[in-house]
Formats: C-alpha cells, structure tokens, sequence
DNA sequence: TTATATTGTGTCATTATAACGCATTGAAAA
DNA sequence: TTTTCAATGCGTTATAATGACACAATATAA
C-alpha cells in the first residue's frame, strides 16, 4: 500500500485553524466566465483524484465582508483585481454535499476528520459571478491540488458536477442571460479595443442565438456607451473592421441606472 | 428598581437550544411589501422598548433550505402561505449589528448573554422580499415581544433603522423596482378582481412616478396576461371603471419568461 | 336634472425594430 | 498584377411600439 502524499500546508492550515479563521456554515463559490475564440468559457476545478467538477470557492474570514471573500477567491485564482463580480443567488439547501467533498480531500491525505469538524457541518454558499478578460489573464493553479481549466459552456453538459455546482454554474448562466438583457456586459469580457463583430460574437454566444449584423450594431451604438476609433483590426482574411472600446463614464452609468426605462 | 418581565417561552428557547435547532451564523430577512390605499407598504417591526425598527427575520432550522426557512418567518408573521417570495441579496458586511439587537432584547429581560453565545457571533444573512395581499391579511404580533406595523414607503426616510436594516429595505425597494421592468407584478399585491386604475396606481407607486393612463392600459393588456370581465367597480363617484383578473397560466409563464424577450 | 371627475376608446406623430440591399475593402487565389 | 470573395460599412423599407393627446360615455353628487 502505498504512502498518501503529505498534506500540503493550506489544508492543514484550514484543518486545525478552520473554525478560528473563518465564519462557521458560510462558503462563497464563484463562476467565472471568460471569452475566447468565440467561446463562453467558465473556470472550473478538476478536483485532483475526483472524477467531478466544481467552481473555486472559499471562505469568509470571521472579519470580512462576504463580498470582500469573494474578491479575494477570484484574486487567488486569477491574479486579476479589476473584476465585474455580481452576487446572483444564496444556495442553501440542507443536501448539499460539500462536507462529502471536503471529507473526500482530506481522506486523500490520509487524514480523516473527525465527525463534528467544522468542515463536515451543513454550509450554505453565495454564489457570485464574475467576467473578466481571458487574454489578460493566465491560469494560477492552486494549493488545493486541483486543476483549473477553462471549459466552453457548450461542453458543460458532458461534464459530470457535484449536484450543487451543476445548479450554481447553470443558475449563474440564467443570471448572466438575464441581466445581458438590462444592464450593459462585455467590457470585462474583451480586451480594451474590440470590433463589432466580436462584440456581437459575445452576445451570440451568451445568448446561443444568431443576431442580425447591422441591427445589432445599430442597437449597440445606440446605447451610447462605445467610443468608435479611428483605427482598423488588420490581418483577417477581409475587410479590416473598426476597433472600439467602451466609455468608461457612460459604462457605468449604464451599469447602475440599467440600458432602459422601460416604465 | 422594577422586576424584570419574565423571559417568553420562544426566547427561552432561543437562548438555551438555539445552537442546537439552527444553524451558526445564518439568519433570514423578509421585507414584506403590501399595497393599501394607493401606498406600498411594508411590514415591520418595532421592538419593544428600542426606538428602531426592523424588518422580520428568523433562523434556519439545521436541516431545513433556505428558502423553507424564509417561508416559515413569513408564515409566522402573516398566517398566509401563496405568498410570492423572492431572494434578492445577501448581507454579509462583518459591522451587522445584529447580535447587539439580539442582547439587548435579552437584556430587558433581565438575561445576560455569555460573551460566546450562538445568537452573538457574527451573522450572515439572506435578504427576501415578499409581496402579499393587504386585504387577505391581519397582522399577527409574535411572542418575541414586538409590534408589527405597516409603513408606507414614503414614510421610510423618517424612520429610524439600526444601519442594516436601512439598507436592506433599500436593496429590496430597488430590486423590487428592477424586476418590474421585465417580470409582472401584482397577482401578490392586490386583490384578486382589481381595476385598471388600481393597477395603475400600483406601478406609479413602485416607480414613484405618474404613467399615462390610456398608455399604461394598452401595455399592460398587450403583455396578455389580464383577464377583463363583465363586471365593474361600483360605488366610486364617478365612471365605474372594468374589473380584471390575472390570467393564471399567463402570468406564470411570464414570471418564468420574462416580459421582454429584447435580444 | 345637471355638473363633474373619471373611465373607455381612439388617433396621430414619432421612434424603435426586423428584415434586407448594395457598395467597399483587404487578403487570398488566379 | 489582377481577380475573386467573404466580411464589413452604411443604408432602406415595412412594420410595430411608444408617447402625447382628443373626445365620448357614465356613475355619483349637487
């Protein structure tokens, strides 16, 4: 039988100081989209020796503010700090098998954790999402031995999820659909300068529906919240489009007061 | 120096098996909005002997969902069960005051918490707003010693909150707003035959500004979610204005769909 | 009976949307 | 070098949605 490899210093860390450092029953677990060659794309983990996905989570320090350990999990994974992060929905349902998970890492080790540890007890997680800038960014890979790999939202139904972040990663998909629909979205999913047609490829692909071209363009302009610059993206096989990039101002005016009035 | 009141029996319980019952550090909150006499309402609670108000919360039974314990408090405060409730954020800021509420209701009456109970560590919790009928209602006061009493909104400003429930009321007035935008509204708010005028009045009374009457009509009917029936609203001094109904099918694929389709 | 405020219904100009046309352009093929 | 070609820029037209307003109908109160 072979020796389990030495419990890396994080975990034990989280195994003895746990219930010292971080609120009791709270996790938040984060859904990360990106956008790359036309694809819609969530960070998941590949928990090492667990055939399951899951998205990066962690805990809340008994002093921080809750939205404050969600920044600091996204920060942890992917260095960025200029992140879109939105809190979408509170999971709290008394099957949620997180302790399981945590029981499975542990054993892993050769540590078992004994019945009433504060890992095992029941959590309820806030789910938060978060947009950022796949070309500005590189995979950090954690201490937690586990894999963070990009994955398109169309393969997710092949993957196999613990039930729990099966529902937060389609539910965060529902939200992220729901506010495109309201609330401006791209300028943290592209890089600075951007063409329409990518601009509109983001829409298609969060939507997973074709849109017509020159409305789309004319609907987008309308907003009033691109710049149009006076230069061309060369190097496509065609006609070089006109790159853009976002009104910082009016972005954020339209994130808080909403695209329209409606009422 | 007067006697204490004797501790009621559900705080009683509260203090000795709180820990036991609910889980650590999480605890519901439900703005329960109402509509009465063209004003929207909300339901809250004056604790005894405290000059703040307060919105109604409880615990989560240790094996019970999230949702299912927001239900529950809702349940206990307004005796009605097809209440439309909906989860619209989390707080989770480390200064809640929550636990110095939590002693000083114990300290009326005469009991000193330990400095390490369940009910004074730091609490996260799940904001709920919930919209509910007036007219099928009687406010029902709880054993926990506190009045509750319907304010209307416009009457917010003057009132005195401890800091968290002040924006949670805030966060739930906006979210209730933003949702008006894209799903329908109503079927919870007012009774089940209403008038055109009186839907109406809900809406300006939400945004807080005046609609044309003869254009809010044609929207409202063209979402086809209404029912006109053969009867009309007597007794008023002047016209008497339709009654409708929600169409129940309708209504529900709308709160499922949305409003819009937009995109 | 009349006055009055409110409701029911409709119009019209303006704006937004959906569907589609055609000229331009940059790179690749000939 | 010239031609081809697909993507892009810029536009048109028909239809639908919206905002602003007019006028007739009606239930009560004067």
């Amino acid at each position: 039988m072979s020796k389990s490899p030495s419990l890396p210093a994080s975990l034990k860390q989280l195994l003895i100081k746990g219930d010292e450092l971080f609120l009791p029953g709270i996790s938040v677990d984060c859904v990360i989209f990106g956008f790359h060659e036309n694809s819609l794309k969530i960070l998941l983990l590949d928990i090492a020796d667990s055939n399951k996905w899951s998205v990066p989570g962690g805990f809340v320090l008994k002093n921080e503010d809750i939205d404050a350990a969600a920044y600091r999990v996204l920060k942890e994974r992917t260095g960025l700090k200029d992140i879109f992060l939105q809190q979408f929905n509170v999971f709290g349902q008394p099957n949620r098998i997180e302790a399981s998970a945590h029981k499975a890492t542990f054993e892993q080790y050769g540590t078992k954790l004994s019945k009433d540890h504060w890992l095992l007890q029941r959590f309820v997680s806030a789910g938060y999402y978060a947009l950022i800038d796949y070309t500005n960014f590189t995979v950090q890979n954690d201490s937690f031995n586990s894999l963070n790999s990009w994955i398109g939202i169309e393969h997710l139904s092949k993957l196999s999820f613990d039930h729990d972040h099966d529902s937060i990663v389609k539910k965060a998909l529902e939200s992220l659909r729901t506010q495109l629909a309201y609330l401006p979205i791209g300028k943290n999913l592209l890089p600075k300068k951007f063409t329409m047609p990518e601009l509109q490829k983001l829409y298609e692909t969060i939507l997973n529906k074709p849109l017509d071209r020159r409305n789309f363009q004319r609907k987008m302009l309308s907003f009033g919240i691109l710049n149009k610059l006076n230069e061309t993206r060369k190097g496509g096989a065609h006609k070089a489009p006109y790159l853009y990039t976002f009104n910082d101002k009016k972005y954020q005016k339209a994130l808080k007061d909403g695209l329209y009035g409606s009422w």
